[in-house]
DNA sequence: TACAAGGAGGCACTAACGTGCATAAAAGAA
DNA sequence: TTCTTTTATGCACGTTAGTGCCTCCTTGTA
């Protein structure tokens, strides 16, 4: 059994019992209790665990079903958040707007950052509870519930006296030859207000997003800072030659 | 039973039954008395209990993280937001603020609603995200995350701008001498403010919450329109005399 | 003041820990 | 593939944490 394998069973099993002995794991998973100790250390280093004597308890409550689903159906979409993560750090000022491939970012945040984090969508504020040291501004407005998000005049205005270093923004597509597009007036106000509110853009994009053509309202993209991506084809490439292009194998 | 584990007993026990005694622990958590007084010693360091002779004392008032406090005494909290809904009506602007019980009250609310819902709770919108007919407007703020409402300054500005039928204030407490009362005064002044531009004002309190002393803010309630609660005492009752009481057995 | 209950600190025992080292297993490089 | 390097694992052994018991001291109450 690979070392990876087992400290995600080990996670696995501490989600459901929420608690775990040392000794116990020891027997159960068929390797010493020194390998054992080793990986509640590692894992408690990650903030995933807290390591206690004798074993290691859960932090947090278990994950529910819906977001267990939620994990395995969209590996690609960790994968892109683990990669964005490399550019969030301790004291930033992050704004993130709605999006299931943003929410499974916020998921990925360890309980150890300690950060400013500005948003419009209540599921991505809830994700950050159990996060001691962030603190999260909601701006408010009329609830948009296709995807979540708070819009309209107040969000913009509520906007307006806000700064942030980074803008995380949700993306629905990209055409190749305009750009990032949103399918509402509304959402496009207001990704336009929190572009021009952030020092640094970045937008996390799975393949099926790229290349494709849309007749919504676009929002201008010229301040984008990191696309983080799968894959990349020549025009979003052209696109986007300014930027700097991360693609996750 | 781990370290850890018997601590977060003895403050989960504490937390219900706001004293305990020492060989009581000991009896019930099946360890020395030795081992129960340096548990408290622990706690008292931490300043989570005070020590006292013989045993120990909760500080503050009963409280539990939400995601726990989401699961207790769920089926009275169903009861009461059903009696509850008699005063909510189509049309209506009702405003409702966080805690639990409201909570339980919005996933109540029946589909067919055709109503406008302002609430400064994550969880209360997106409780909402299925009702085709109410719109809800989400009043940004600082996330307090303990009960996941957004408050500060922001909160009550955006709130000076708005008008509501009825409002469906949480309660933690209710002393009888001074009446309800919040942990914080942030939470206070948005209460308050909430109050004023309401035309009612409708509250739901489960009997663990009567007749508790506090000695936290005072949220005024002489605008109280309904009490739905189980039972009432004297007290309670001559507090409330000009207001409609409705007891659900 | 006296007396019982509770508490502090020391001691001892056991289970759990950490570390260094040898060996086995992966992962890369040739 | 085969060899080399790196990483992971298990064992030995000295150290530490957690607990119960004991003794002496403190606190609360009659």
């Amino acid at each position: 059994m690979l070392k990876e394998e087992r400290q995600q069973n080990i996670l696995q099993i501490l989600n459901e019992e929420h608690k775990i002995i040392a000794s116990d794991m020891s027997r159960r998973l068929s390797v010493s209790e020194d390998t054992i100790r080793r990986d509640l250390k590692e894992l408690d280093k990650k903030g995933l665990i807290k390591r206690v004597h004798s074993g290691a308890l859960r932090i947090g409550p278990p994950v529910v079903d819906f977001t267990t689903r939620q994990h395995i159906s969209s590996d690609i979409k960790t994968r892109l958040a683990k990669k964005a993560m490399d550019f969030i750090n301790d004291d930033m000022v992050i704004l993130i707007d709605g999006g299931t491939t943003n929410l499974q970012f916020v998921k990925q945040i360890p309980l150890s950052l300690k950060a400013t984090v500005i948003t419009n969508s209540p599921p991505i504020a809830m994700a950050l509870g159990e996060h001691q040291d962030v603190e999260v501004i909601m701006v408010g407005g009329t609830l948009f519930k296709q995807s979540m998000v708070n819009l309209g005049i107040d969000t913009v205005e509520a906007l307006d006296s806000m700064r942030a270093d980074l803008y995380i923004m949700g993306v629905y597509n990209i055409d190749p030859h305009i750009g990032i597009s949103v399918p509402s007036i509304s959402e496009a106000l207001v990704k336009r207000k929190m572009a021009n509110i952030s020092t640094e853009i970045l937008a996390m994009v799975t393949s099926d997003k790229l290349d494709t053509v849309s007749n919504h309202i676009i929002c201008p993209t010229s301040e984008l800072t990191y696309l983080v991506t799968e894959n990349v084809n020549a025009n979003v490439k052209k696109l986007y030659n300014n930027h700097e292009i991360v693609v996750v194998e």
